[in-house]
DNA sequence: AGTCCTGGTTGCTAATTAAAACCACATATC
DNA sequence: GATATGTGGTTTTAATTAGCAACCAGGACT
């Protein structure tokens, strides 16, 4: 199932979530399942990826815990493929991917879907990383830091290098 | 530089981007990036990836005008790598990334960095997808939806299905 | 009984990945 | 000036993976 990125020193909370989700393959299937789709079928007709593959993933997505296999509902003695709430919690991801390929891979006149307020049929706003007072924040204004060190849990974890170093910009950021 | 998922019938609005990142370790560069990063050597040591890997990662993100590739700025004879506007846009993903991880990826009590707004060095706030009006928005109340097409461009994109179908739920996603 | 559809698994081969060795250049050191 | 050392890669090579195709099994339909 890949080697991936497994043997990352740190496995940093960026790293693991890959980890996890395992492939492209995966995270198109993903986003088919956020579409409504659930059987096999339809994601491979949908995908046009070979069988194996898309058992091999989603063997691992369910593995992962993204994605949930449970009894077809329609009475085929079949499984089908649901989103688990993890799996649901990939949605702002998926935006931004969308979003972003909104952005720049497409000529300014090439038509494209986009995704709209199911309610209002308007598009939806773009996602903005926002501060706790509302200021809308950009990769400069943020850190990435180690929480406080609770004394209790300062001990728990001596092996993971997350203690105190690194409070500010640089490596092992996570 | 890896078959991936071209040939993909559509290349949608998801699968574009997809391809462009290229992969895992890719994504991991640019949050290197992000984090200050610009040296070959910088993210060879940081990453712990075999050199003739990150050089081709490097050279697709540059190919595909992620990253840019510019003269050190030290007066050492070599090149520095720095993200693009079109790099940079990938903030909001890798926060959506590393936020998922965040929910689903520690133990409750596991210690790991957090983003943190440098200004005010409070956490950040989650993403949320909203509405033009403002409402919080999730999977179920956003459908992905071909843009009203003028007449002038109904003629020019003949042979992608974009048109008119699908303007509700299914496949073809986009 | 035969055929088709769904939902896979199993082999196989070609293509990719990644480790390690190597190389060129520059700087520092003796 | 010769030698080590760090940077930024490329080439070589072995192992892994992807994806095609074939196969298989249960059910439904004819």
């Amino acid at each position: 199932m890949a080697k991936r990125i497994s043997h990352m020193h740190s496995m940093c909370g960026v790293a693991r979530p890959l980890d996890a989700i395992g492939d492209w393959w995966s995270l198109l299937i993903i986003r088919d399942a956020f579409d409504g789709l659930r059987r096999f079928g339809e994601f491979q007709r949908n995908l046009g990826l070979a069988k194996n593959i898309l058992a091999a993933r989603l063997r691992n997505l369910v593995a992962h815990g993204i994605i949930d296999s449970v009894p077809a509902s329609d009475g085929t003695p079949y499984q089908e493929y649901v989103l688990t709430e993890k799996g649901r919690g990939l949605f702002p991801l998926l935006v931004a991917l969308r979003q972003w390929g909104e952005d720049f891979f497409f000529e300014p006149d090439e038509a494209h879907v986009l995704l709209v307020d199911r309610k209002a049929g308007l598009p939806v706003r773009r996602l903005e990383l926002r501060s706790q007072d509302g200021r809308v924040l950009g990769p400069e204004d943020t850190v990435v830091r180690s929480p406080p060190v609770s004394p209790a849990k300062a001990r728990s974890k001596p092996g993971r290098s997350g203690g105190a170093r690194n409070s500010g910009r640089g490596p092992e950021s996570g």
